[in-house]
DNA sequence: GATGAATGAGGGTTCATTCAT
DNA sequence: TATGAATGAACCCTCATTCAT
C-alpha cells in the first residue's frame, strides 16, 4: 500500500531548468490522466522526482502550474502555424507540411493531451481559453483563411468553403488527435494518411484545373 | 438560513421517475460546469431539489451517477446514427439530414457539454469510454462507412477518402460543437452552414457525374 | 502517540446548542493554551467530542470560531459594566459590587483566558480589537467616568484622578487577572482583597469628608 | 527578483555581534507583529538582512531565538527596578522617577510589545514565564514592597494597601502600556500624566501628614 | 562562515458518504 | 422513503529546518 516503488525520478536533474521541465512534464501527465481537480500535487512531485514543496518554489499554486503547462505547450505551435509558405510552393503542399507534423510522432501524445486538457478544463479556466484563442486559434485561422484565399484565386481550391470556414482545413487533424487519445486502443488510425486523404478531397478540383493552368503557363 | 431558498427545485416532482430525471439533469449541468472531480454532490442535490441523501437512494455513488448521465445522453443518439436512408434518397441529403441536427438548436449546448465531458473525463472512466465507443462510435462509423461505399459506388463521391476514413464525414460537426463550447463568445460561427459547406466540398464531383447518372437513369 | 485515550467528549450532547457550546468551550481552552495560530482544529474537535468537519458546519473557519469565542465571552460583561448603581448606593460600594465579581470565582480563569487571548492576538485581529473597544471598553470607561464624577461631586472622591483616567478604577483588577493567569503558580494573590484595598485607597478621603457630609445632611 | 531588494538590511553589519543584534531586533518585531507561531523565520531573516540559514548558526531553533529575545529585552529592566532611592529622596519621587520612564518614549512601543508578547505566549513557554518571574517580577515586587514599607513608616503612605499588594504601585503603568498597544488608535492617553495622577492619589495623605512631619523634622 | 534551494511533516479545509430521525 | 447533520479521509499549501555549494 505504501508503494514507494514506481519508477519515480527519471532524472534527478540538478539544474533548475531541468527540474522545471521535469515538473512540467510530470504535471502534464498527471493533469492529463486525472484532470485538473483530481490530479494530486504529491503525485506530480513524485513523478518529477522532487518534494512536494519544491513545486511551490516555482509555481504559485496548482492553477499556476496548470497554466504554465498549457502556455508552454502552446508557444511552440505559434510559429509553425503562421509561417508563410515558400515562394512558389502550392498551398496544398504547404498545408500538409504544416498540419501533418501536428498529428505525427514525436509529440503526438503530448499534443493530444494538451488539447484534451484544454477542452475538458476550458470552462474552469476561461482566462486560459481566451489566451489560447488569442494566441493560437485566431491568428492561426486567419493565416489559414488567407492561404485558402490564395488557393482559391489560383484555382487550387474550386470552392469557397475553406475561405469561409478555415476550420474545415484543420478539423480532421483535431478530430484525429482526439481520436488517438480516446479510441486508439480500440481502433488505431493512420492520422497522417487521413489528413492527406482529406486534403486530396479538398483540393480535388486542382488535378484538372491546376494542370490546365500549368499547361497554359 | 434554512436553505430551500434559491430557485432550486424547478419541479418538486413527487414521482420517483421525476426525481430521477431532475437529479440527472442537475448532475449533467454540474458535471459540465465543473468536471467530474470538482462537481459537488450538494450542488447537484440542491439544483435537483432533493436532499443530498436522496441521490444515494438512486445511485450507488458519484461515479454511478456520472455513468448514468453519459449513458442516458448517449442513447438518443444511437438510433439517429444508424437508421438507414430513405429509399432513393441521395447519400448527401441523408447525411445532412442526420448530422446537421446534431449541431443545431435545440440541444446543441447539451450535446457540446456531453462531448466535452467525455473528452475531458474519458481517461478517468475507461469503462465509459469503451461503452461509448462500442455503442456509438463503432456502429456509427460503420454505418457512415457503408454510406460512403454506396455513395462511391453510385459516383456521388469521387474519391475513396470517406470510405477509408468515415471520420472525415463528421469531423467538421465535432469540431464545430467543440468550437461552440469553447470560442463562441469570441467568434460565433454558423455550424449548420459550415457542415453544409463541408458536404458541398466532399460531394463536389457529384454535381457533374451524379447529374449525368440521373439523366441517364 | 496515537492517543485516542484522553478524556475526550465530556458530554456527547446531541442538541445543536449543546454542541455549539462544547465546541466554543473546547476552542477557548485550546486557543488559550496555544494561541490562535498554534491551536489545532483537530484538538478542538476532539476536546469538544465532535469530528473535525463538524466545527465547519457552525463556523466558517478558524478565525470565525475565534471571533465567536471572544464575542460570546464579551457579551455577558456588557450589562454588568453599564448598569447604573442603586439609588442611594455609595459609588464605592457599587464599584466593588461591579468589579470584584470580575476577578472572582466562578469564571475567573475563563475571564483571564479571554483577556490574555485578546492582548496576545489583538494585533492579528484588529477588527476584533475594535469590536472589543467599542462594545466594552469605550462604554465601560464612560460609565466609570460618570461614576467618578458623581463620587467627586459628593466628596466620595477627593481627587479628580479617576475622573480624568477612569482606567485607574479597573487597572488593579486587570493586572490581577493577568497575574492569576501568569504567576499564580509561583505566588497566588487574593484578588478580591487586592481590589478592595485599592478602593480603600482611592476613596480614602471619603472616611472623613463623606462622613461629615452625611452628618450635616 | 533575487531578494536583497526592499529596505531589508539596515546595516549589513559584518561583525558577528552586529548580525546577532540585527537578528534579535528583527525577530522581536516579527514575533510582536505575529506572535510566536505565526512569525516566519524567512521574514525575520529578510528584515535582519541575512539568509535564513544564518539564523540557525546562532540560534538552535525558533524557540531558542524567541527565548533569547525575551531574556535580552528583560535584562535592561532589572537594574532600574531594584536600584535604591537616593538618600533623603521621598519614595513618591523615587517611584515616579523609576516607573514613568517605563511608560515613556523612547522605548514605549518596544516595552508594550514585549509585555504583550509575554502575556500572549507565556502558557506556551512556562520556562520563560518562570524566568521572567524570578528575574523581574519577584525581585521587583519585593523592592517595591520595601519601598512601600518605608513610605508607610514615614507617613508618606497613609494606608497599608501598597505594602500588602505592591502590584498596586505598578498596575496603572502596566495597564497603560497595554492600552497604548491595543487602543491608542481609538483613544490615545497621556501615560505619564496618568501614572502621576495615580501616585497623587496613593500618596494623598502625604500632603497633610508628610508636610507636618517635614515641618516638625 | 554564509547562503537559499530543497525538503516533508503538519494542519486547515473540503466534500463524498452515512445513518439516526 | 426522504432528510441533512455528522463524519473523517484526503489534499493543497506552508514553513521550520537542513545541507550542498
Amino acid at each position: 500500500m505504501h508503494a514507494r516503488t514506481s519508477r519515480a525520478a527519471k532524472k534527478p536533474s540538478t539544474t533548475a531548468a531541468g527540474r522545471d521541465r521535469a515538473i512540467l512534464k510530470a504535471a502534464l501527465q498527471e493533469f492529463t490522466r486525472s484532470g485538473f481537480a483530481a490530479a494530486r500535487m504529491e503525485d506530480i512531485a513524485r513523478k518529477a522526482g522532487v518534494a512536494k514543496g519544491t513545486i511551490y518554489l516555482r509555481f504559485k499554486d496548482k492553477e499556476a502550474l496548470f497554466e504554465a503547462i498549457v502556455r508552454g505547450e502552446i508557444s511552440p505551435l505559434v510559429s509553425s502555424a503562421t509561417a508563410p509558405p515558400e515562394p512558389g510552393e502550392p498551398i496544398r503542399v504547404f498545408l500538409e507540411r504544416t498540419i501533418i507534423p501536428l498529428v505525427s510522432e514525436p509529440g503526438r501524445s503530448r499534443r493530444t493531451a494538451v488539447i484534451r486538457l484544454l477542452i475538458g478544463e476550458a470552462s474552469r479556466f476561461p482566462k486560459l481559453a481566451e489566451f489560447y484563442y488569442r494566441t493560437i486559434i485566431e491568428p492561426g485561422l486567419a493565416a489559414f483563411g488567407r492561404l485558402a484565399q490564395q488557393a482559391f484565386a489560383t484555382g487550387e481550391l474550386s470552392t469557397d468553403a475553406a475561405l469561409r470556414y478555415p476550420h474545415l482545413l484543420v478539423a480532421p487533424a483535431i478530430v484525429g488527435l482526439l481520436w488517438s487519445g480516446l479510441f486508439d486502443r480500440f481502433c488505431p488510425i493512420d492520422l497522417e494518411d487521413m489528413v492527406r486523404a482529406h486534403f486530396k478531397v479538398l483540393f480535388a478540383g486542382q488535378s484538372r484545373e491546376a494542370k490546365r493552368t500549368a499547361r497554359k503557363g
